[in-house]
RNA sequence: GGAGAAAUGGCAGAGUGGUCGAAUGCGGCAGUCUUGAAAACUGUUGAGGGUCACACCUCCGGGGGUUCGAAUCCCUCUUUCUCCGCCA
């Protein structure tokens, strides 16, 4: 959510900005600044008559202290205009706010200066590649056929357990998960981050600080009897930590990461690009979480992005690294970078990443500020990026790491396995 | 799931209708003293709105009510603790 006073401030630049995503603002904006006057209006009125009630009380007080009851009681009638008046302020207030906040809520963010123009991800910027797209042999198979040629991912026990997109995995396809997992958080650590285990499932306070409530809510399963929301990434355990948390700039920046499942109703389309292990209901995933002094948000966003090349690299994957055009980059985000293995017997990139700096727009929601050196509460930024989302992972190391003798396992990930080789 | 108790500032903990945004202690910060530190002493120390700055307003788990006036009384929800039951 944007802060008010900023689009008070910068109402040009905020309709300019979001432009780029291809939204005409002009009306959105204009209102809320509208509405935020008629607010601070009703508000200071309501203030001035809780005011004069407020002495009008304790003049009462004293007068009964006193014991000049008719004097006190002749006071008590006063009050009653007053009372009917702050009740209707107060009401009035409430319904400003109201719709000012709803407005807000539909506000994105405005995306960083350098997000180029766009509509959809055709658009979106390579920026980066790296490794080479192996050349596998006449008999390759699609990541699906692997596994049910190794025995190593069962789709339709899966199925028939739970439902479509919540795979099985076995044998050595277990173990590998196990490892891909221990692999991700033990590259995180080393870095710096601390791990956590978070709980799998959140209440409505944290859906809605990290944005996917109240309006992204047919993304989430939502278990009613409890109203506790499966959580669609870590992100949103994750960065609701920091709700309503005031830390001193000192501790910045707070590097977390945590491995959790991630469950996602999507109710999608079919086809090819949602085989196999291409889209889930259910996932595994660990996830970075920063937050950090404003000033510093785009280096660190630079840092994981490092970071996640590192891993890439040691895994010797394809991948490029995406600049999500101002029509992709998600509602709360002011910079996405993706990225993306490429999938070779399906001849396609996979999304396996998502690296985002969200500046202060989660912050707002969440009431996450930091005090400053002079003592002054500010918002903090808030970063988030994966490193790695399983399956897609999965998938590309199946199929670019398939031989005719069998699927060998990079070489970083051999510790964690404890083998060599699917075969 | 059943019975009981509780929820107050960073923490501990007073306050049961009238200058209470809240005693006191600890912690934090600043100062005095000291070569420096500790101790001791003095001062300071919650959040949000509002203002150029003050003033002023709101907040004592959440929501609602009674009253001229509520941290304090009533209703309701949530959470925590203790005991019992169940249990990885």
């Amino acid at each position: 959510m944007l802060q008010v006073s900023f689009i008070r401030e910068h109402r040009d630049l905020v309709v300019e900005r979001l432009a780029k995503r291809n939204l005409d603002a002009t009306q959105m904006v204009d209102e809320a600044i509208q509405l935020d006057e008629e607010r601070r209006a009703i508000q200071t009125e309501l203030d001035n008559t809780l005011a004069e009630s407020n002495s009008l009380s304790k003049e009462i007080g004293m007068l009964f202290k006193s014991g000049d009851v008719d004097k006190a009681n002749a006071l008590k009638t006063k009050t009653t205009d007053l009372k009917e008046s702050s009740k209707s302020l107060s009401e009035q207030l409430a319904t400003t706010s109201n719709a000012l906040n709803e407005l807000l809520y539909k506000i994105p963010n405005i995306p960083h200066e350098s997000v180029p123009n766009g509509t959809s991800d055709e658009d979106n910027e390579e920026i980066f590649k790296e490794g080479a797209i192996p050349k596998l042999h006449d008999n390759a198979l699609p990541h699906w056929e692997l596994a049910k040629k190794y025995d190593i991912i069962d789709f339709e026990l899966g199925n028939k357990i739970a439902g479509a997109g919540f795979p099985v995995y076995k044998n050595k396809g277990a173990r590998l998960q196990r490892a891909l997992i221990a692999y991700f958080l033990d590259k995180n650590t080393e870095a710096g981050y601390t791990e956590y285990q978070l709980p799998h499932l959140v209440n409505e306070a944290s859906g809605f600080g990290t944005g996917q409530l109240p309006d992204k809510e047919g993304q989430m399963y939502h278990v009613t009897e409890d109203n506790l929301y499966l959580i669609p990434t870590a992100e949103v355990p994750g960065t609701n930590i920091f709700r309503d948390v005031i830390l001193d700039q000192s501790e910045l920046p707070v590097t977390i990461t945590g491995y959790t499942p991630c469950f996602r109703r999507e109710a999608g389309s079919y086809g090819a690009h949602v085989r196999g292990l291409n889209r889930l209901h259910q996932f595994d995933k660990v996830e970075i979480i920063r937050v950090e002094h404003p000033d510093n948000s785009y280096n660190a966003f630079n840092g994981m992005i490092e970071h996640v090349k590192t891993i890439l690299n040691e895994l010797k994957l394809p991948y490029r690294i995406l600049k999500l055009c101002g029509g992709d980059v998600t509602f709360a985000s002011a910079l996405t970078y993706d990225f993306e293995v490429f999938s070779t017997a399906q001849d396609r990139w996979l999304e396996i990443s998502s690296v985002s700096n969200f500046e202060t727009f989660q912050a707002n929601r969440l009431k996450l500020r930091f005090k400053n050196n002079e003592g002054k509460k500010e918002l903090a930024h808030t970063l988030n990026g994966s490193s790695l989302a399983l399956p897609r992972v999965l998938a590309g190391i199946l199929e670019n790491y398939q031989t005719e003798k069998g699927i060998k396992i990079p070489d970083v990930l051999i510790p964690y396995t404890g083998f060599s080789i699917i075969d």
